[in-house]
RNA sequence: UGCGGGGUGGAGCAGCUUGGUAGCUCGUCAGGCUCAUAACCUGAAGGUCGUUGGUUCAAAUCCAACCCCCGCUACCA
């Protein structure tokens, strides 16, 4: 690996503002972080970009429906936001807002670049108009009977009971989910971004910079004509109003993916940074986190806005799998359908983001939380394991040998270094974002670690050659700072108390060439503690009664 | 329906790209230790690697068919 100074930007997709934070959304925040703070801990410039996804219909009849203004709404869902991601210990460089002026500035750049190319054009659309409520309706707004298998209660754009997808003017009996009144249909002019013309320049670019199953999927759409995407909306609506066609708006997914450059705009002007620097420019690298659920918005029509405006692609589009709960879909009926506050209320941050970084390695695959491995996870690997080390040297230290850290021992010194010796294959699976592998490295040197501790049993020790037994100690502490060092990006509360423990500051990669050895270590306190499967339990029974927007 | 992922000792997983004594963690059982958060160490039991067929001297690993599970399926985010 080069050590070349790296400029990177990263994105995480931005959560929506109708809709609280949950352990599924954190799957992509967490492994972020995770990556981010790697890189950052390598030395290299990197920043976390992310903001609220505000616009949109939900938002607005949400809004309307408690009875308050859509800037008022996503003022608070805002805060909770920050807060939970805060809490998760989720590091923003800059969270943002698409609700922004300079979001709505490069939404007009791009769609006058659109525009100029002639991949806009226009379409009159029949759709289902509530006239109760003023208001065109989206699919999921509409319910009525299934045209294929007559099942009730169906939105409008697929049956949950007989999985047939449709459109919403095929229901039966529709009815408007705001009024219960049956809407009308009713022709509008609308706008589409053409694909067409970017099949070449898709094609090609796919493969490149999404993984092999992400671009098979994506070229299947590629044996026919690609579809043009409508990009826009009629009043009213919670958005950007399109410049030169009044009474029409940018559909929220137009907005959304370009507020990843509004918050990097942000970050720059309030940093005194160009955003052409850490955009625009070829050396610096650009990549986005996704769930596979968005996949085309990231990897169809974002790349050909970004192309017809001429801006940079991102590197790479990474794209992960979804969160089920002990082999499931998350539930709401069953409570695992868990809210990052919800989680906050009974359970340790910390104990998740371990859990994850178990889970992870850097694929589609879907990742289960299962409940009673989670548990043992964290018992036995992150309590019983990496944390004994601390917990048994660090407080023999202090109550029999004065808190003093000697200099190491000869064998302890070579399983040190030994440890040491992996850090370019950690760094590697940090690199590759498969996580799980940095854990099983992290494992196996803690075995070791503990192996070598029962063997030189220092609690005999200490009564026959004390300096001896000092010698096993700093040795085992020694080799668990390089483990903390290994652990930080996933667990940086947790370091960042390992290095108060020993008088240093926060970890940088390169710290794993220092020892701590002929120092004072500071008074020991927990760094991990057990988890309880009872507490989960209670979980996921607040779980079952919590009100969920979605 | 289509697509993607998966089916390995009681549980969760690795191994499969580049075929050749089936590995890890938890759990269980038997010892040890007592510094440590019912933590740690040693050893043991437990698997015809979804099914069937094929390729091969040899298959969890390659090929084919089938069964089962999970997720997604385009304007709902």
């Amino acid at each position: 690996m080069s050590d070349a100074k790296r400029r990177v930007v990263v994105t995480a997709a931005l959560p929506y503002a109708n809709g609280d934070i949950h352990i599924g959304h954190l799957v992509e925040y967490l492994q972020t972080d995770f990556w981010v703070r790697f890189q950052k801990m390598r030395g290299h410039e990197c920043l976390y970009i992310c903001a609220d996804d505000t616009h949109g219909t939900p938002v607005m009849i949400r809004a309307r429906s408690e009875g308050v203004s859509p800037r008022e709404l996503i003022a608070r869902s805002y805060e909770q936001h920050i807060k939970d991601f805060a809490e998760f210990q989720i590091r923003f460089d800059s969270y943002y807002s698409t609700d922004s002026e300079e979001n709505r500035a490069f939404c007009n750049m791009i769609f006058a670049a659109m525009e100029r190319s002639g991949a806009v054009s226009t379409r009159q659309l029949p759709q289902l108009y509530c006239e109760k409520d003023a208001m065109f309706l989206p699919d999921r707004f509409v319910r009525g009977g299934c045209p294929k298998c007559g099942a009730g209660g169906q939105y409008g754009d697929s049956c949950d009971t007989c999985g047939q997808t449709y459109s919403a003017e095929e229901l039966k009996d529709a009815q408007c989910v705001m009024c219960g009144e049956a809407p009308v249909t009713r022709e509008s002019e609308h706008l589409f971004f053409e694909l067409e013309p970017f099949r070449d320049f898709l094609s090609a670019w796919i493969p490149k910079h999404t993984a092999p199953d992400v671009a098979n999927k994506l070229l299947e759409w590629f044996s026919e004509p690609l579809r043009g995407w409508c990009i826009s909306r009629d009043a009213p609506y919670f958005g950007f109003e399109i410049p030169g066609r009044p009474g029409k708006f940018f559909y929220v997914w137009v907005d959304a993916p370009i507020g990843y450059m509004a918050s990097l705009k942000k970050w720059c002007g309030e940093n005194g940074q160009q955003f052409d620097d850490w955009w625009t420019n070829p050396g610096a690298e650009l990549y986005h986190f996704i769930g596979k659920d968005i996949v085309r918005f990231h990897c169809l029509f974002w790349p050909a806005m970004l192309h017809v405006a001429g801006v940079k692609t991102p590197d790479q589009v990474f794209v992960h799998g979804f969160l089920t709960v002990n082999g499931e879909k998350m539930s709401k009926s069953k409570g695992t359908f868990v809210k990052a506050r919800t989680y906050l209320d009974h359970l340790n941050p910390q104990d998740l983001r371990f859990y994850y970084a178990c889970k992870l390695n850097g694929t589609t695959d879907d990742l289960d939380l299962n409940l009673g491995d989670f548990v043992s996870r964290v018992n036995s690997d992150l309590v019983g394991k990496i944390t004994n080390l601390a917990s048994r040297g660090a407080q023999m230290l202090h109550k029999r040998l004065g808190g003093k850290m000697g200099a190491m021992d000869a064998e302890g010194r070579a399983l040190w270094l030994a440890a040491c010796g992996r850090a370019e294959a950690v760094a590697e699976h940090y690199e590759a974002r498969d996580f799980s592998k940095v854990m099983v490295e992290v494992r196996n040197l803690a075995d070791t670690a503990n192996q070598y501790f029962d063997t030189q049993a220092p609690w005999a020790l200490v009564k026959t050659d004390p300096e001896a037994a000092r010698q096993v100690m700093t040795s085992v502490l020694n080799i668990f700072r390089v483990l903390a060092i290994y652990l930080q990006p996933i667990l940086p509360v947790y370091a960042e108390r390992v290095a108060a423990l020993f008088r240093e500051d926060p970890y940088q990669w390169a710290d794993l060439q220092k020892t701590v050895e002929d120092t004072a270590l500071a008074p020991y306190a927990y760094l991990a503690t057990r988890v309880e499967m009872a507490a989960i339990e209670k979980m996921i029974e607040a779980g079952r009664n919590e009100r969920m927007f979605s």
